[in-house]
DNA sequence: CGTCACCGTTCTCCGGACCAGAACACTTAT
DNA sequence: ATAAGTGTTCTGGTCCGGAGAACGGTGACG
């Protein structure tokens, strides 16, 4: 699905933003030398992208605008699993007390849509929008054991399966057993894996026909997540927050 | 503040994503003659923001990507106003169980950073990165009243002053007399001018040295919103969320 | 206070990239 | 079969993006 004839301008505008993100601030030299641009050609752009909201200057420095998140906004406001499943992840968040979140699958990566905080939620830097490897979220794992087979072959192809800790999934072999547990089990659990310290687990959101349209977790410290409500009263309320947004979205 | 030198083929990219974000979901053909472009130019770009993950095909059509909020997202993160500010308009909204927002100003336009719904809160169609004029909401104008005279005048210049309801500011002489008594007040209301029926208040955020922020705002049906809560109760609660924002925010 | 070094911005001109238009592959309807 | 629609591919001519140099401003330094 590669681009035949990519538009190589429109690539370096994306390349000199996703730059500007990492980066934050930053000013027209630092860009055009990272990016080995000429000087002028950064300049162009960013002003380019200025006029339409994208860019900001402050004072001589530029960063990426809020325009983007307009964009970003209107696009997840459109999408009905969002719709659905934005109150459904709030209640649930506000009935555990910890941090409950929703994430969709695009390109093979994991996208967090929303996160919801109970009084007792601990602070992950998750924000909407962030992407993830799949396979390093139980989250990810509700929705890959929800694909067919060939399809998680070709994320593991496009994505690899980098560990992010020692304990992370790291072989294609690994991780299909993984998954038929968690095909067995209806959830998928993360126990440190991510975080050390922190359990999430995660029940898949299907649509009528089986696709599967996102996933619903619950993080929270160890301390608090005793072996028995991994296995007991924690599914239970993650299933069954999930089975109502499956619920709305099939009428 | 215009760009002397716009790279043309940028604009035209970010052009077909403005119409893909408008008119939803929809194919090469389509875009072409909306804007007065040729299939391959058209076929060309959007795989190109496919590649980057800014659009994707879904069967024939395309739609934008989850990537721009990924990059909003980023953006809103980064933002000490929004770190800040986001505990406090949650609590608001638990507290008075009605709709609390935060607005920013951008290149003249507020732009809502978050909304927070209490139980009871009526169900706007709003959403993070929404635009809108300044004058023609509270928080818009508990802004608009602590910017310095000429910097109102060159958004008016910029911007106009749409009347989006026949109860809307719309003249100079009207805004001007209004952030007066904003000023003097120490917030901003909005007496049914966006929605009939509607009733918001609104409480800039300054930084210490007295530059706006934001500002924080709640909203709800006129019905449950008695006059004296207008003047009394509610502002109370809003320009105290306001305040613990900016003596978080200046330490 | 002159000097220097750095910044962002502007300018010009040439090489290369964007894109109109035509052809292609495919689906759907008649 | 035929036709009319779609998305995609291809090529050549034209126009525009951008390297590099020059400009204007600002802050540091001796």
């Amino acid at each position: 699905m590669d681009a035949k004839h990519p538009v190589r301008t429109t690539e370096k505008t994306l390349a000199l933003v996703e730059e500007l993100m990492e980066k934050g601030p930053c000013g027209v030299t630092e860009l055009a030398s990272d990016l080995d641009m000429g000087k002028s050609a950064v300049h162009n752009h960013l002003t380019t992208l200025q006029k339409h909201g994208y860019v900001l200057k402050d004072g001589d420095d530029y960063r990426v605008g809020l325009k983007f998140l307009e964009v970003g906004g209107h696009s997840r406001k459109s999408m009905e699993v969002y719709q659905v499943a934005e109150p459904e992840v709030k209640s649930l968040a506000a009935d555990t007390g910890e941090l409950a979140n929703l994430l969709v699958e695009e390109q093979g990566m994991g996208v967090y849509l929303m996160r919801a905080k109970g009084d007792d939620a601990v602070d992950l830097d998750t924000y909407a929008g962030l992407r993830t490897n799949l396979h390093t979220t139980a989250l990810g794992k509700a929705i890959l054991a929800n694909l067919p087979e060939s399809r998680v072959d070709e994320i593991i192809e496009r994505h690899g399966l980098e560990q992010k800790t020692p304990k992370s999934i790291g072989t294609r072999q690994e991780l299909f057993q993984v998954l038929e547990a968690v095909r067995e089990r209806g959830y998928a659990i993360d126990d440190g894996e991510r975080l050390e310290g922190l359990r999430c687990l995660a029940a898949p959101i299907k649509s009528s026909s089986g696709e599967v349209l996102g996933a619903i977790s619950v993080s929270a410290p160890a301390s608090r997540v005793s072996d028995e409500d991994l296995h007991g009263s924690l599914p239970e309320r993650v299933l069954s927050a999930a089975n109502v947004v499956e619920l709305n979205i099939n009428y």
